[in-house]
DNA sequence: TTGAAAGCGCTAACAC
DNA sequence: GTGTTAGCGCTTTCAA
């Protein structure tokens, strides 16, 4: 693509590390070493090409340090760009890494595995740094061939694997709070609705919650009263969990949704069906996404600190590129965010 | 970064275009060519390439082919990823450019013009083959220099200049819809919540839609009960604008927010002051983000159909790498959404 | 400490 | 129709 320029009708050519380098009087190599902040250099050399870089507005090529070096690029996958949860995330990442020169690009992979290994693959094309996987829904054994090619970060899988970092709420503890909570208001019949999932890993963060509700209910001596309304965690899903739970013949008091889109959705059906919450029954979710906190919602909720999580997972990956093989596994500690949508069960809900 | 395998401890090394070539017994410039899918090339050559690629699961490299030809990628610019406008775009943009072999990397570049430009500048010297911009805050003349450097597509901004193409919802006519629903309903006193901005571009969507509900007042004979709350378009700005229109002497009966958050954060503000839509006032928002719909809220609104104007932007994007030099502005229809948040003010809202 | 030169993976003239 | 080769902008040995 040569690009014209609208009024002159000129070419614009970049100016390149040649052009710095004339401007200053000294080699290609030497400046690529200032740019680089390489070891061997004088002070006077460095100040010459670093005022030549500027008089030029000169701007690396990344693709070209690419081939040789690094882009300085961190490459971000994620389902859907629109989850507020994720917007935190690269937040986070990119509050840690600007500052090392490096920036981030991201692109939506779909929410199937297939779509999401062609959108990595992509990024690997790409010649990206490190990729970062915020809640991936690849196999295990997709992760470690994709480790194999590129230091990798995943966020929200409770990975042990020894080749990549992760890092991921406790989401065992996220669901024993809410349990917790719901226990403590009184209520005893409780549904979680799942996430129901094409590949089972076992490190997705639907099936540690799950495991985690099942389990905080069996220590309460309430498996017998626990239910568990397989669904999808979306609008659409939401809304079908609530018709599933209201064809229940013995009613549950509260539920807990897994994901704020689901306890979204449940708003809504029952909204429809001319009932409210915490009327009908006490309600949690869980990313204390933004909507949540907004009067008409008011969700109960469970907040997973995105940003940090961001932030670690950019501290991780500039790790690895810096030549760390040792894997890291970090677990952030999730936070119960009370509001209106769980109420005692002695006040009917 | 030389990666390593982590099981047999071997490099990894890419397949490149030489070893497709060897592998298919012939040059290298006859497997590029039939990569690029170029003029001059048998149809059984053609085949035994295409045959070495898939045996040895050749990708090509970005950036490498980026240095002399295209990268095949397109770079979005939003400003945040979080927004649900923006995710219908990129899907809509994606739908159009995948069948062609182009990807999108999205880059969120803040809401302030420096950081936006500094954001435009990494994506052109990721040397992607066109940009579409969404919403860009930056000016006029920011956007043609970029223009000179880059094909360029803007979505949100009702540009006119020759060296850009642009796509856009009628905010002009989005904002009449809504006032003459409104009128329609008996309301006379209507407040516009306005986007306060730093730069005023009269190409921004919130100039146009300021602009189009004054005048639709004026063609109502209601231009003396307009009134325009300055406030900022995001969930606070909602709150600040919510607190101003209570304080108000001569009571509004609908409120028009400009955009869907913003009267997210009107409804909070009076849920937590005990007031109701529409029981305090009528409102309407602007965007149809998928939150309007749930029952809780069931917000009035404006539809943008965002999805088309990907495909549109994909399209032009498309015919700019292809060569096009005349500049195309893509007008979109807006289509009023009706839920029950505005209601005749003879029923008391 | 500095510079010359090779080469990363690919495309595009140009020759055959 | 096919192959040879120079070169995109940068980094990196290796000499000087």
């Amino acid at each position: 693509m040569t690009q014209i320029n609208a009024e002159t009708g000129a070419r614009v050519r970049r100016v390149t590390i040649v052009d710095v380098a004339q401007h200053a009087g000294v080699s290609t190599a030497s400046a690529s070493k200032v740019l680089r902040n390489a070891y061997g250099v004088s002070e006077a050399m460095k100040q010459r090409v670093q005022a030549s870089m500027d008089a030029l507005g000169y701007r690396p090529h990344r693709p070209a340090r690419g081939m040789r070096g690094r882009t300085f690029t961190l490459g971000l996958l994620v389902s859907d760009i629109e989850n507020p949860f994720f917007s935190l995330i690269a937040d986070g990442i990119t509050s840690v890494v600007r500052s090392q020169g490096y920036e981030l690009l991201i692109s939506p992979g779909g929410y199937d595995a297939g779509s999401q290994n062609a959108v990595i693959d992509a990024l690997i094309d790409h010649q990206m740094d490190a990729l970062v996987l915020i809640g991936p829904v690849v196999t295990g054994a997709d992760l470690e061939r994709i480790a194999g090619e590129i230091p990798l970060v995943v966020v929200g899988r409770h990975s042990r694997s020894a080749a990549l970092d992760s890092v991921s709420g406790d989401d065992e503890l996220g669901s024993a709070l809410v349990v917790d909570h719901l226990v403590a208001l009184g209520h005893r019949r409780i549904a979680f609705v799942a996430n129901q999932q094409d590949s089972l890993e076992p490190d997705r963060p639907e099936s540690v919650r799950l495991a985690g509700f099942v389990e905080a209910m069996a220590r309460h001596g309430l498996a017998e009263s626990a239910m568990v309304v397989d669904s999808r965690w979306s609008l659409t899903g939401g809304h079908e969990a609530a018709r599933v739970i209201a064809e229940t013949a013995e009613a549950v008091t509260a539920v807990f949704a897994g994901a704020d889109v689901t306890a979204f959705g449940i708003m809504s059906e029952l909204w429809e069906r001319g009932l409210r919450v915490p009327d009908a029954y006490s309600l949690a979710g869980y990313d204390n996404s933004r909507m949540t906190s907004i009067g008409p919602i008011d969700l109960t909720t469970v907040d997973q600190s995105g940003f940090e999580m961001g932030e670690t997972a950019g501290r991780l990956a500039l790790e690895r590129i810096g030549g760390r093989t040792e894997s890291r596994h970090v677990l952030l500690r999730p936070r119960l965010i009370l509001r209106s949508t769980t109420r005692s069960v002695a006040a009917g809900g």
